[in-house]
DNA sequence: TTATTTATGCAAATGACTTGCAAAAATTGG
DNA sequence: CCAATTTTTGCAAGTCATTTGCATAAATAA
C-alpha cells in the first residue's frame, strides 16, 4: 500500500492529505482488525498525532463510509476497513477476546421480513459472541 | 402482573424484594422495551429510586438473566425481559428511533459455520438500522 | 509566496456508568 | 415480634470513552 494509494481514497472523499490521515488509514487499509482507538494509537509511528486526532479521524472516515464501526459488547467501538466487496461479521471470545471473521453472510430472510414491514435502506449489525477451542482447553 | 408473581421472580433468583427491585422488574415485565436508565427512571413512580440504585438492579438482573441488554447504536444501552420463549430482535429507525420487534430468527446456518470453526457457547446480537414507513413521508 | 481555509494539539468538558461510605431497609435467629 | 446481622440504597464523587473550545500549525487557494 503505497503514498500515492492512500493519497488518492483520502482525495475521492474530498479529505485533504495530511499525516494523521495517512497514517491511520493505511493501518486500516493494510492490517486486519477491527481496532479499537487505543490500537490504533499504539500502532501508528510514535508521535504522529494526539488521540483526539485520531477520534476526529475516524468520524471523518466514517462519515465517508471508509470504514466500519463494529461494537463487540466491549465499553469501547472498534473500526475496520470498510470493502463492499468483504461484508463479514465477527465472532469474539468470551474468554480471551480473540476475534475471528464469519464471511459468509445468511441474512436475506431477515430481509424481506424487514421489508414487508415497509422499511427501505436496512444495514444490519450481527455480532457472536462465543468460547474459541484454544480457550475450552484451558 | 401481581406483586407476588414479581416477588416470587425475584426470590427464585435469590434475590430480596425491595421497592427499587420490584418497580423496575415490574416495568420490564409489563411494559414493551427496550428501556433506556433513562426510560426506566421516567416510567417507575417517582421517588422510587436514584439512578445509582437502578444501575445496580440491572446489572444483577443481567447477572441472573432475568433480562438482557440491547444495543442500537446509541451510547447508552437498553433492557429487556428476557423472555426465552420469544426471542427475537429488533429494527429502529435511523430517522425517529422507534423500534420495532423481528420476531423470527433465521442464524441457523451462521451457527453451523462458527460451530464447525470449534467455538463453544455461542451467542449473538443481531440489529437492524433502517428507515421506517412514516419517516419516509415526511 | 501570501492569504485563507482546514486540521491538529492540548486541556477541559461531557455523559454514561461505577463506586465508597454512611444510613435505611430487609432478613435472620431467638 | 424484637434485636442483631446482612444487604440495599442514596448521595456524591470518581472513572473512562469520547467530544469540544481555542490557539497554533499545516494545507490549499489565489
Amino acid at each position: 500500500m503505497n503514498e500515492a494509494k492512500i493519497r488518492a481514497t483520502l482525495k475521492s472523499k474530498g479529505l485533504s492529505y495530511t499525516r494523521p490521515r495517512k497514517e491511520i488509514l493505511h493501518l486500516l487499509m493494510t492490517r486486519h482488525g477491527p481496532f479499537s482507538v487505543d490500537d490504533i494509537l499504539k500502532s501508528i509511528p510514535d508521535g504522529t498525532c494526539d488521540q483526539a486526532t485520531v477520534y476526529r479521524c475516524i468520524s471523518q472516515f466514517l462519515e465517508k463510509s471508509l470504514i466500519k464501526e463494529v461494537r463487540l459488547g466491549e465499553d469501547f467501538s472498534r473500526y475496520e476497513f470498510n470493502n463492499p466487496d468483504h461484508h463479514h461479521h465477527h465472532v469474539i471470545c468470551k474468554s480471551c477476546q480473540k476475534i475471528d471473521s464469519i464471511d459468509n453472510c445468511f441474512i436475506a430472510p431477515f430481509l424481506n421480513q424487514i421489508k414487508n414491514l415497509g422499511y427501505t435502506e436496512i444495514e444490519h449489525a450481527l455480532e457472536f459472541f462465543a468460547i474459541c477451542p484454544k480457550c475450552q482447553k484451558a
